[in-house]
DNA sequence: CTGAAAGCGCTTACAG
DNA sequence: CTGAAAGCGCTTACAG
C-alpha cells in the first residue's frame, strides 16, 4: 500500500527530480513534443513509469481551459436508432484521444438546459446534441455565447449557421410511399403524425405529397397521431385496424413505430406483407430480425454518429470555418412487411 | 460581443471584488455553506449572476483531486438491457449532481484498460463497470490500487470484496425453465450456451439442472452454442429446427437471443407459443412488443442502474463500509410466446 | 461569520 | 533543445 500511496502522489516535478530535466522538459515529453531530443524523451519515460505517474487532465484543463471531453446530449436512448448513433459517434471520439460526457435529457428541456450548463463548468471541448422536442431557439444562441463549439444531429436547431448531421426525412418517406405505391398499394396509411415535432412534418409531408403526385387524395382518418413509442405504434395500428376500412399499406414514422404495429398485427393474427403492407424509417439493426424481417429505409445510425464527431472535430481545428452540413440519402432496404421482396 | 468576453472571464476574484468579500467567501457562498451569513450570501449571488460567472470545475477539481464525474463502462450497448442500465444509472447519477463519463467497450478488454485509464487520469470520482467477457482479475487490483472506487455490474469481478450489482441467473432460468416443465414440456433446449462466459454458464447450470430435478435428461444437442446477438438467436433456432428431433420448447440465454430465435420462426411459418414454446431473459423494454409478445423473466435494468448508481454513491460517502451486493430475484413475465397465457 | 495565504499540477511564453 | 517563472481558478486549513 505504501508503493501505491507513492504512485498517487507523483507529479511531473518528481519526474523531473527523478531525471534530472526541470519540469517543462517533463512536460513536453508527455504531451509527445518533437522539440525534446530523443534520448532525453526517453530518460523521462522511463522516470515516469519507474514513479507509476498519473497524468492529471484535471490541472492541465484548468491550465488550458478546455478539455478533451465532449458531451453528448441525447433526447431519446430508448429508441435504438439513437443509441447505435451514440456507440458510432462515442467510437470515433474514443479515436481521437476525446471521451465523451453523456447525458440522457428523456426529452426533457430542463433537463436538456441543466446539463448542457454541467457540461460547460466541465469545460467540455465540445457538443453533440440531439435536441428535445420544441428545444426554444435561445439555446442555440447560449451555447454561442458561451463559446461552445457543438453540432446538432437529426433535428435542425437555430440558423444555417449551425453544423448539423441528419438525413433527407422528406425523401426518404417519399421513397418508402412510393415503393408501397409502385406495388400496386392505394390505400396507404401513415402512423406517427406529430404536429410539435418538426421531423414529423417532414416526413408526413413525404408521404402525403408523395400520393397525390400520384393522384391518390390523402385520407386524414389514416394520418395517425401516437406517441413516438412502442405503444404508440401498437395503438396506431390497432386505430387502423378498427377502422371500417381498413388501409392495405402503413408507412410507419419510424422503426419503433412499425415495431409497435407489427405486434399489434400478431396479436389479431395479421401477417405482414401479406395481410397488410409496412414499411418502417431508420434501419436499426433490430429491423432485420422483427418478425417478419422489416422493410425499412437505412438511415445509418451509426454512420451518422461517426458523422457528427468528425463534423466537431473539425469544428474545433477550425472555428471560423463555414457552416457543415451532411444531409444522408436513404437508401430502401426492401425485406418482408412490404410484400415486396420480388421487386427488390 | 464584448459582454460576452467578460462573462468568460468572471471568476471569484472578480465576484469577491464586486460584492466587497474575499474569495474564500465567495467560494463558501458557491458551495451553499451553512457558514456564510445569509445576506452576505446573497449579495455574493447577485454579483455572480451579474458578472455571468461560470463556474470552473477544473480548478475545483485539480484543488481537489476529485471530479463530479462518474465513469460509466458498458460492454453491450447492442443489447437493450445494458441500454436500459445505462439509463437508470445515469439518471439517478445526475439526480445527485454528478455527470457520467460513458464508454462504451464493445467487449474489447484492451478498450476496457484504456478507458479505465482515460476516466482515472480525469479524475472520475467511481465507475461503473459491466465488464467484458474474461476480464482477467488484476483489472481488479490495478481499480483498488489506484484507489478508484467502482461498483461491477452483472459479472462479478474479484473477489467478495467487490461491490456488486446483478440477479441471480440460476434462478431465473431455473423459473423459466420450471415453467415450461409445469406447461407440460419435456423436450426444451436451450439457446446461448457459451463456455467462456460466466453469466452463460450460471444460466444453462440453471436450465440444465431443472430438467434433472424433474427428471429428464438433457440433450447435448439441444444446448445450442451461438453468438449473444440477434444473428446468433436466429442461427440457434434455425439450427434447432433443423434437427431430426424438434425440441417443443426452447429457453434462450436472453431476449436478444429470443428475439432472433422468433424471427426464424417466423421466416419459417412458425408461431411461438403454438409451434414452440419460447422464453427470453432479461425483460426489456421491447420484449413486451415482440411478435408475439415474448414471455420472459424480468430483471428489471433500469432498476439495477440506479441501484449501481445508489451503491457507487453510498461507497464514495463511506469507503469503509463492508463489501456491498444487491442480487436481483427474477420474476417470470407470462406473454404469449410460451403459450401459458392461461397459467399466469 | 469572514479574510489572507498557500497550493493543487499542469502549460506556456520567454530566454538562452 | 532545455530551464525558470508565472499563473490557470479554485478550496482549505488557519486565524481572528
Amino acid at each position: 500500500m505504501t508503493k501505491s500511496q507513492i504512485e498517487e502522489k507523483a507529479t511531473i516535478n518528481d519526474i523531473a527530480k527523478a531525471s534530472g530535466v526541470s519540469k517543462s522538459t517533463v512536460s513536453l515529453v508527455l504531451n509527445n513534443s518533437p522539440l525534446v531530443r530523443p534520448s532525453t524523451a526517453e530518460k523521462v519515460r522511463v522516470a515516469a513509469e519507474q514513479l507509476g505517474y498519473v497524468y492529471n487532465r484535471s490541472a492541465a484543463n484548468l491550465r488550458q481551459g478546455v478539455s478533451n471531453v465532449i458531451g453528448m446530449v441525447v433526447n431519446d436512448l430508448s429508441n435504438s436508432f439513437f443509441v447505435e448513433l451514440l456507440i458510432g459517434a462515442e467510437r470515433k471520439l474514443l479515436e481521437s484521444s476525446y471521451i465523451t460526457l453523456l447525458a440522457h435529457t428523456a426529452e426533457d428541456q430542463r433537463l436538456q438546459r441543466q446539463v448542457l450548463a454541467s457540461m460547460r463548468e466541465n469545460k467540455a471541448a465540445g457538443i453533440i446534441i440531439c435536441p428535445t422536442f420544441e428545444t426554444p431557439p435561445d439555446l442555440v444562441e447560449s451555447l454561442r455565447q458561451w463559446g461552445m463549439p457543438f453540432v446538432t444531429v437529426m433535428r435542425a436547431l437555430g440558423d444555417e449557421a449551425t453544423d448539423f448531421v441528419g438525413c433527407d426525412n422528406y425523401l426518404g418517406i417519399q421513397m418508402a410511399t412510393q415503393h408501397l405505391i409502385d406495388l400496386g398499394h392505394s390505400d396507404i396509411a401513415f402512423i406517427g403524425r406529430n404536429s410539435t415535432y418538426a421531423v414529423s412534418l417532414e416526413r408526413l409531408k413525404g408521404y402525403s405529397e408523395c400520393l397525390v403526385d400520384n393522384g391518390i387524395t390523402p385520407n386524414p382518418a389514416w394520418m395517425v397521431e401516437t406517441p413516438i413509442n412502442l405503444e404508440g405504434g401498437r395503438a396506431g395500428m390497432s386505430q387502423l385496424l378498427d377502422l371500417p376500412q381498413r388501409p392495405t399499406a402503413v408507412v410507419c414514422y419510424n422503426d419503433v413505430i412499425a415495431t409497435g404495429a407489427l405486434n399489434e398485427m400478431g396479436n389479431r393474427g395479421l401477417k405482414a406483407g401479406t395481410d397488410i403492407a409496412i414499411m418502417g424509417s431508420d434501419g436499426v439493426a433490430a429491423s432485420a430480425y422483427c418478425n417478419p424481417p422489416l422493410s425499412t429505409l437505412a438511415l445509418e445510425p451509426e454512420h451518422l454518429g461517426e458523422v457528427a464527431s468528425e463534423m466537431l472535430l473539425a469544428r474545433l481545428k477550425n472555428p471560423d470555418a463555414p457552416p457543415m452540413k451532411y444531409l444522408l440519402k436513404p437508401r430502401l432496404i426492401v425485406r418482408e412487411t412490404c410484400g415486396g421482396k420480388a421487386l427488390a
